[in-house]
DNA sequence: TTGAAAGCGATACCAA
DNA sequence: TTGGTATCGCTTTCAA
């Protein structure tokens, strides 16, 4: 263990001297500046994160709490978790793991034992208990998802209402007039906010473009391939020439196969756009219109509010809401 | 903020006794410790991180890498991380996660830095860059899974030879002759370790057991259901009547109705067993025996071993494999 | 059974 | 531009 110690002798300055090198948070000359960090690289000195937390002001951990429900889309959340924790180390922060029961009491744990500087919210239910807390707790808590009452809350996300509406009215503007939605596991409507933010999008959209509209769900707990099958079913039995896809991966594979298997062919017959997505569409076996959901931009942006927060004191409760982008990949075509 | 100092003079005494009777590492008579207790309960003391760190020689974190590489069964992957939170939070410590390239780079932190007493290793693949990282540090480091090299190593994992061989015996036992091995993506047999110990397992035990054994893979990068199926078609072609799944959720449901469109019942015609199964095999349309990977039970092991190392300093490099159990449904029947 | 006090290794204030 | 040093809140000897 090289200690700050070590390295100021060993460049011949004081300790604080070393201190504000290293943190630049004063002006150092730059010779000095350069013995010092020579020293540290040499002796490969690393401070000690206990002695930093006691004597700064930052601990220089984020919490991340993610309550992994057993209905969580796992991959989806995986994608989260690792563009929070990019996010973070791009400006020197490690995240802790507040899982399940702890997500909660957790959060009271590591604010009061100062062990993190700020708390990041995953995986956000409609009534999610950890909204009450984040009011309680006095460090920077931003929210990655939109709880029913949001009220001083700081929430950051994707615009699914807009996604919604963006969906519908690229298919209205391509020229159909008879839509299916195909939306989440009916659980995922209860569970989470964000399936039905988008369905809400979607419906105002159709109705005010005059598209007749129906909602089908991928299935009661989980992707059930009979569901989307039925559903395709009762949507070629209708007309609809348009589908707007937001479920998980497996569904889009389903969906496909079901108009193939009615001998439709995408981007002719039937349009077919995919709402909110994390993955990439061009591994199925047609490239479907996209409307993007992207880790990364949300935690970035969740990042970017708390070191706001806590480097410059500005407090902005509200939501941020982050506009959808529309990926065209042919999937889109006027019907015949 | 509550320090010691004031819950010391709350009850009395001196912040050494406050220290004492929390942590217990010295006697202290019940009526001080209660008069502690109580006053620390009344002014909501927790104890802060940071000068526990530096004073203390722990600092009650445990690190978790995980590369979170694009073919990880996510699903899986995230039981994992929670058993693993669980595991530590049983004993006081919170999770620290180094993901991606932080995996490697952050370990080397992480103890430079003195931020975690140790560190958890998951997602191990056979030439994992984290072995060699390892065996550079002096902090105690667990892998959950198996490099290829585990020289010097702890590691912790199912024994997935010893289930694929249990897997075929109680097939053989039932007095089957002949066998699919439905295994994993073929990508997982080259970035993983396990998918080949329990290959090997079954390999072993079908010669032995003079089984005629074929082997196939549930997709190329991911499970391909037209894979599964041709998988199944050229089973029942060969007249074999007994499967080992090892496999995600998804390749089961594939295999079932693949099976029933052959007109073969589960339990009946044919066998199968599910091998290092991470889901309840209850929630698909048969149950199936299963040999189950319980995430739980790894994590449990890993941390004790910390634990035995971090509190009694005992050093003990090795394998330590968890013998797999056999949870019988119904599915293995004599053939008729 | 309890207390006093010496660190732990940084940060950041006050001087020079 | 630099240095000295009080300070952070706890753990843990050493004494009593």
């Amino acid at each position: 263990m090289t200690t700050i110690h070590e390295v100021a002798e060993a460049a011949g300055v004081s300790i604080s001297t070393v201190s504000y090198a290293l943190s630049g948070k004063r002006p150092v000359s730059e010779k000095t500046r350069r013995r010092i960090e020579d020293a540290a690289a040499a002796l490969g000195y690393t401070p000690d994160a206990g002695a930093r937390m006691l004597a700064g002001r930052r601990t220089h951990i984020f919490a991340l709490t993610e309550p992994l429900r057993t209905d969580t889309h796992a991959p989806t959340h995986m994608a989260f978790v690792l563009a929070a924790s990019m996010a973070a180390r791009r400006h020197g922060y490690d995240i802790l793991l507040l899982t399940d029961e702890q997500a909660s009491e957790g959060m009271s744990r590591v604010t009061s034992s100062r062990l993190v500087d700020a708390i990041l919210v995953l995986d956000v239910a409609p009534d999610d208990p950890r909204a009450q807390i984040a009011r309680s707790i006095r460090i920077p808590t931003v929210f990655i998802g939109i709880p029913d009452d949001a009220d001083g809350l700081t929430c950051v996300d994707l615009d699914f209402e807009a996604a919604g509406r963006m969906a519908v009215e690229r298919l209205t503007d391509a020229g159909h007039a008879a839509i299916t939605l195909l939306g989440q596991p009916e659980v995922s409507y209860r569970t989470s906010n964000f399936p039905r933010r988008l369905r809400r999008g979607v419906e105002d959209s159709a109705k005010q473009h005059g598209a007749a509209l129906t909602t089908a769900c991928a299935g009661a707990v989980a992707t059930d391939p009979a569901a989307v099958r039925a559903a395709v079913d009762a949507a070629v039995e209708r007309g609809d020439s348009a589908f707007i896809v937001h479920a998980a991966d497996d569904a889009h594979e389903v969906l496909l196969s079901a108009l193939s298997r009615h001998g439709l062919t995408v981007g002719s017959d039937v349009s077919v756009v995919s709402a909110a997505t994390s993955f990439d569409t061009r591994t199925l076996g047609v490239p479907l219109d996209t409307i993007p959901l992207i880790p990364a931009q949300s935690c970035n942006l969740a990042v970017s509010i708390v070191l706001d927060r806590l480097e410059r004191g500005e407090a902005d409760a509200g939501i941020h809401l982050i506009p959808p982008a529309y990926h065209q990949l042919g999937s889109v075509r006027t019907p015949s």
